[in-house]
DNA sequence: CCTGGCATTAGACAGATTCTAAGTCTTAAT
DNA sequence: ATTAAGACTTAGAATCTGTCTAATGCCAGG
């Protein structure tokens, strides 16, 4: 299963040097939206003497290489997502958990509307609570 | 026009202290989506004593009472928004400005396909570029 | 087996926000 | 007017996220 990000990161034109392997490991196989210091207590918990700096250059690298995209929609501060292709966000306002929401399960309409701005992205922000059945 | 600012304060139960009005003067004053250290730099102008503890303090005590609204949605750092009807934001990506989008320009459907949610509020975010006409 | 260059490290640094402890102002009762 | 209680403000320290720096380590190509 090591083989995969490393090809993955081949293919990527980025030299998997160990360090980055353990970060890609791990951002690739969660769930979940890290922060940067989420990455780097997981990580460390297998590679303990790997470095904050090098939390934040491997993921800086990684966003740029297009193996993640980084999202400014929560408190505070930034998180990851491994989903590349365009979704919308759940944020669970009692806990914090970001949720991917499928992109066809909301449309926008009417954005042709906006003459003033040439939009390249976009997404639905949703909050509230999960549901308890 | 003290007036205004003293009676809005009155309505949600804040004390209007001279801290408090000079920070509401300015903030329910703009069109930008100011941060704590704009409306710093803004009211220490008038009011050159004040303190950014207090700055602080005030923005978080106005939207505790819902007079203004934080938003976690560019790069970094958070902004306020005195508009607290629900709106869309247009993100300028190469300025990093903000912009409302009226509520009723675009539509989101489908929002009750969202069976494990809860949803409290939602809006679109978009990103993009002003338009050269 | 050198050497140049990229990767990593620890720690310093910077900016945004919160906390703390002390001082000041209001208010309402005297 | 006086005062005590509580609310408000202040400066600065502390914290947190993220970046930068300088030194060191490591690896591929000659």
């Amino acid at each position: 299963m090591n083989d995969d990000v490393i090809k993955i990161l081949g293919e990527l034109g980025i030299q998997p040097s160990a360090q980055r392997i353990a970060v890609a490991e791990y951002v690739l196989h969660t769930d979940e939206h890290p922060s940067a210091d989420q990455v780097f207590a997981q990580v460390s918990a297998n590679f303990p003497m790997i470095s904050r700096a090098t939390i934040y250059n491997t993921l800086n690298l990684f966003v740029e290489k297009g193996l993640l995209r980084m999202l400014h929609i929560a408190e505070g501060k930034v998180v990851f997502d491994p989903r590349m292709s365009p979704h919308h966000h759940f944020i669970n306002d009692e806990t914090g958990a970001i949720q991917d929401i499928d992109w066809h399960q909301l449309q926008v309409s009417n954005l042709n509307s906006l003459k003033a701005f040439e939009v390249r992205d976009y997404q639905v922000i949703l909050r509230g609570k999960s549901k308890k059945e």
